[in-house]
Order: C-alpha cells, then structure tokens, then sequence
DNA sequence: GTCTATAACTAGATAGAC
DNA sequence: GTCTATCTAGTTATAGAC
C-alpha cells in the first residue's frame, strides 16, 4: 500500500455510506452520528476528512452533476435535434444505471434539489434543469414538450434508482429505460 | 360560527402550513418550530392539536392514500383489463392533479415513502405499491411492464407537483399527465 | 385554545490528547 | 487519523398558567 491509500480508503468509505444512508432517510434525516456509526468510527473523527456535512454532501454529488452537465454539452455539438436528443438520453441512462441510487436521490430530496439548482448555476447563465429542457425540447419547447421530459428525466431516474430493481444488471435495465425514454419524447425505436 | 370552527379552522390551517414546509424542506428537513411560525403560534400550541410530529405526517398523507386505494379497488371491478388501467390511470391523475403538492411528496421524501408502505398494510396482505402494479401491469407483469409503471407512477407524480407547472390549470394539465401515462403504458390514445 | 417555561435529548461542530 | 470531552444551538415534547 502507499502513502495515502489508507486516507483514501476512508474517504471513499465514507462516501459511499454516506449516499446509502442519504437515500434511505433523506439528507436531513441522516446524522454526522450515523455515518460515524455505519464506519465504526467516532463523530468527530468525520471532521477529519470533511469540515462540514455541506461538504460531505457536495462531495456526494458534484461528480455525477458535472458529468450530466459534460454530456448535455457535448450533445449540443451534434449538427441534427434528433442526434442531440439521442447522445444526451443514453449518456444520462448510461449515469442512471451506473449511479443508481445518486441519481434517483438527486430527484427525490428536496435539499439535493436546491443543491443542483445552486451550484452549477455561477459559471453559466442556465442550471442544468434548464439546460436539459433545452437539449430535450428545444429552445422554447411547447408545454406538452416540456412536461414530457420532466416525466422522463424523473421517471427514469426514480425508477432506475428504486429498490425493487436493484437486481437488475446493466445492460438490462440500460435498455428498458432507453425505450421508455424515447417512448416519452417521441422517437422512434431503433 | 358555530363551536368547533376556530378549532378546525386551525387545524386544517395547520395541515396546510406542514405540506408546504414538507415539500420544500422534507419531512425531517421541517421542525415544529417552522410549523409554529408559519401558523403564527407557539411550538406548544401545535401539541394542543396533534399529540407528536409523526402524527401530523400521518393527517396529511393517510386521505391521499386511502383515496388511491379506493380508486385501485373501484379498477379492479371493472371487467376488462383495459378499462381497469383507464379508470385507474384517470384517477391517479385527477388525483395528482387536485394534490399536487402531497402526491409529489409521497414520491420524493424517503420518510413518507416507508409510512406508504407500512401504514396502509396492515388491513391486507399487499402494499399500496404491489397493488398499483398489479392493476396497471396484471398479476405476473414482464420485467419491461414492470419499470414502464413505476416511470408512469413517478414521472407523472413528480411532473405534476413540479413548482414550474405550478400555474398550469387543472384541466390542461391532466390532459398532458393522461397522454404521457397512456403513451407509457402503451395504451392507444383516446 | 394558546401561552410561557422548561425538561430531556440530539444535532453539528471544535479543542486537544494520543 | 482517530479518539474523548465538550460546546452551542436546535430538536420533540410536557406541565401548568391564563
């Protein structure tokens, strides 16, 4: 092992307990007591690592924010609507079902909502809901439009991240959630 | 007035401050305190009208989901297993529609999902979600059926409680809820 | 029906030993 | 890198005055 692995590996561990109890009790019902608990560690020893639970949580979710964010920006650089709409639902199925739980948390707690909202929003002039309203529907899409990529983007996320299909395998679920996606938004079956 | 009024009146105007804080700040996320203040009384006086936090939780979700529950029952009478999705989909929309807050919230806060699944459990052998299921996919649904309602379910929920859709009038947007539910459910459009 | 006051507890966070 | 001990402020909930 080298320097840091040991640093590391807690840091890591600590994420990951960190979203499994977040998307069980929500953010707010989830303690620094009860991430301490789930490492076998003490309270304090959290604030080692992360000096606030803000941080413990950005750290949660920045990864994945700024990944759908890379791919709605690469799917603007597609010449035709159809193959913008095409890269930007299966990269963001592609982050459901690698991400299952986070992403499904993204849509569900409403702190991590304002999260997203906030956060991502200083650099541009958009957020990155605006932002797949936009690649999804178009620049000013029709009400009916608009609608049926919030029930995708939150049907899909909620579904892929539910409990009940967390057996699953990828390539499974991959392809049920890219048909209903392309369901919703009209396109046609490949 | 007659006697009982400012009581009532109280306590529904209770009910109503809780759902707002619920869906903004989450279940564990809203405090008695904020309640209090929203009501423009004192933490005690909330105590005088409900006997825990938990029982508040419970006065604003249990009518929504016994009116679910009456409205998959009402479903299952019907003969064909067509005209028990469409009269189970039509009422789940009015139903998101009228409530559009709390139905939202049943989907997103992790609190009031578990209260969903053990509260109305007791009196049968099945869930309110298993019953959903079968009602909308049969009794033995294909793993596709399976994920194609549960986006239904979600999508339609989140959708029509998202604060963007706020302005939007009951009629216009059932109508829009409806279509993307049939369009999920591969039912033909009316 | 609502108040003040307070009990009993848990939250997030820090200081300093080891 | 994790510990014990502690702080402040907040939490749910109760007792009893009015």
């Amino acid at each position: 092992m080298t320097a840091g692995t040991a640093a590391h590996d807690t840091r890591s561990r600590l994420l990951d307990a960190a979203l499994k109890l977040f998307s069980k009790h929500g953010l707010e019902g989830t303690s620094m007591q009860m991430i301490a608990d789930a490492l076998g560690v003490t309270k304090a020893a959290l604030y080692y690592h992360f000096k606030s639970k803000d941080e413990i949580i950005e750290a949660v979710a920045l990864p994945a924010l700024q990944e759908m964010e890379q791919i709605l920006d690469a799917a603007r650089t597609k010449r035709s609507r159809g193959a913008q709409i095409d890269h930007a639902l299966s990269g963001f199925v592609d982050l459901i079902v690698r991400e299952r739980t986070l992403i499904r948390l993204f849509n569900s707690d409403p702190g991590l909502r304002r999260l997203v909202n906030q956060t991502l929003q200083a650099p541009r002039d958009e957020n990155l809901n605006t932002k797949m309203k936009t690649v999804f529907a178009g620049a000013d899409p029709s009400l009916a439009d608009a609608i049926a990529v919030h029930v995708m983007s939150a049907g899909l996320a909620m579904a892929g991240g539910a409990p009940e299909f967390a057996a699953i395998d990828d390539d499974t679920l991959r392809q049920h959630l890219l048909d209903l996606g392309r369901r919703l938004l009209g396109r046609p079956r490949r």
